[in-house]
DNA sequence: CATTGGTACAACCATACGGTTGTACGGCTC
DNA sequence: GAGCCGTACAACCGTATGGTTGTACCAATG
């Protein structure tokens, strides 16, 4: 599995985005897509403009988009970067799998190696 | 979906440690689980003792485990980390499909609202 | 058009992180 | 048991990160 460094590049910003409890949380609350910035930070100990640069981490990884209503910008979160993230995880089990494949095979093949 | 603290933290762990591309190389090549500390530094452009940092990060979030081999420590990926991390994944795009649900029924319960 | 609500961004600070080198320790091998 | 291989860890350094406060900008509202 060789990755482009572009590629592996996404994937940095898209683990190390969700690497944040806080973050993660807005990904959570965003899926529902009715909140604009100033709401999402009324929920979290921290400033308006801590909550601000979180969801800046996660839009430059494409976990969330920001769309204009009115004077508010309400967050949505992006199935497709979570989606991608879920790929990759995905590609990890399949090689895990294809691994107990070929040690069952190479077991199938010389059972009597075992006893020698 | 409230998160225990401490399951946020072992969250934070497991994505924080998917953030950085040597370390997910390390979790691909450790599936195999044959290679010591030392043979994996050897495939990457830095010290041995960064490569052994980034081991450590991922043992702390539960994504590899060290066993000894002679004097080696072989160094083999555990599936349940991946899972723990692909599931938090498939819960959000689960609470995604219950939204796009909800819209869904609601447009079925009062389509006339639509034209008031 | 003055005001207010919502957002953006710069400057700053403390701490975490990713890397280095150097030293020490445990376990084969001779 | 001397020496070497593989591992562990401490100390250090530069930069990134997560937080703060303060200022500025737009857009709806009166």
């Amino acid at each position: 599995m060789v990755v482009p460094m572009q590629i592996a590049r996404d994937h940095d910003r898209i683990f190390g985005a969700l690497g944040d409890a806080t973050r993660r949380d807005i990904v959570r609350r965003a899926i529902d897509g009715e909140e604009g910035v100033a709401q999402l930070a009324s929920h979290y100990p921290m400033s308006f403009a801590a909550v601000q640069k979180h969801v800046a981490v996660l839009e430059r990884a494409g976990l969330v988009h920001k769309h204009r209503i009115g004077r508010r910008k309400v967050i949505r979160t992006n199935l497709e970067g979570l989606r991608t993230a879920r790929r990759l995880l995905d590609r990890y089990e399949e090689l895990w799998r294809e691994r107990v494949d070929r040690m069952d095979q190479l077991l199938k093949e010389a059972p009597k190696e075992a006893h020698r």
